[in-house]
DNA sequence: GTATATGCAAAGTCTTTGCTGTAGC
DNA sequence: GCTACAGCAAAGACTTTGCATATAC
């Protein structure tokens, strides 16, 4: 991978607890430990290993406050659920940049790709439906080039 | 995997009775009755609502074998699994030319759309990338727009 | 102090599977 | 006739929820 992760000049982004705090969620020491560990997360974990991150963290989590909690971070907008065709849900953290995904159909390791030229197309495909377009999904299947 | 049995020399579009038999499937009553009620189906049915047609066609059929079945037609094929975020698998025939997904986030309403340049900008993508494409998925969601 | 969150285990939803009788080829 | 399939119900994977206790504000 290629790429700084924040090249910007503008205002830092802020981070999912500060998120919370300005959404009037009440923090416990729980949703706190689930934030910082979705924060430092650079893939894209299931509940199942946000759990794991998490109790390792602090052991007094259980995985249906991680269940619940991924879901009131979603309806607070602070998290975006992904599914990778797998059967469970994966989080990623919503306010980081927008980005699609690219499985290696052999490893299953997932690369996230931007394309301005797609991002484009997609609205103009949607407002030629006569839609506003809210949000979309794309995910791209592959396997490694050959060289020739 | 085995060779293609059938090459690309006519108009045809074989129904999906027919792709079963030339890929050497066992035929039983179940599956052709399955077998006609997706092709039948211009929507995209999950299993429940498969079973649901099915058995009003031919009661003997069982929920399993509905999901033995499209399972089976998919390793073969012969039928695409699709996801909606909804958390329960729909089904459609692979063979049908193939296009992209709009849900219209109002009604749930799914409208299927095709755009040749949003397929060769995935081909590039991916190629970028280091991979071939072998496959994609694109929803877009949007709301019906308004008109000014 | 009160409303809300957590832990635990039980229940729910969608899907798969073991077993035994049945049917395709 | 052999082998694979179907039905049924039980089990699995993932997720949600009821209830009593604990905690944030």
């Amino acid at each position: 991978m290629s790429g700084d992760p924040e090249a910007t000049d503008g205002p830092m982004t802020e981070t999912i607890i500060e998120r919370c705090e300005a959404k009037g969620l009440r923090m416990t020491d729980q949703r706190r430990t689930i934030a910082s560990v979705i924060e430092a997360s650079a893939d894209h974990p299931d509940v199942e290993e946000l759990y794991r991150r998490a109790a390792d963290q602090d052991p007094r989590i259980s995985l249906a406050t991680v269940y619940r909690t991924v879901k009131l971070f979603e309806e607070a907008g602070i998290l975006e659920r992904r599914e990778f065709g797998d059967g469970r849900a994966r989080w990623e953290d919503a306010e980081r940049d927008h980005h699609d995904h690219l499985i290696d159909m052999n490893s299953g390791e997932v690369i996230e790709f931007v394309d301005a030229e797609i991002e484009a197309l997609q609205e103009k495909i949607a407002e030629r439906l006569g839609y506003d377009l809210k949000g979309h999904r794309l995910e791209l299947y592959g396997v490694p080039r050959k060289k020739k």
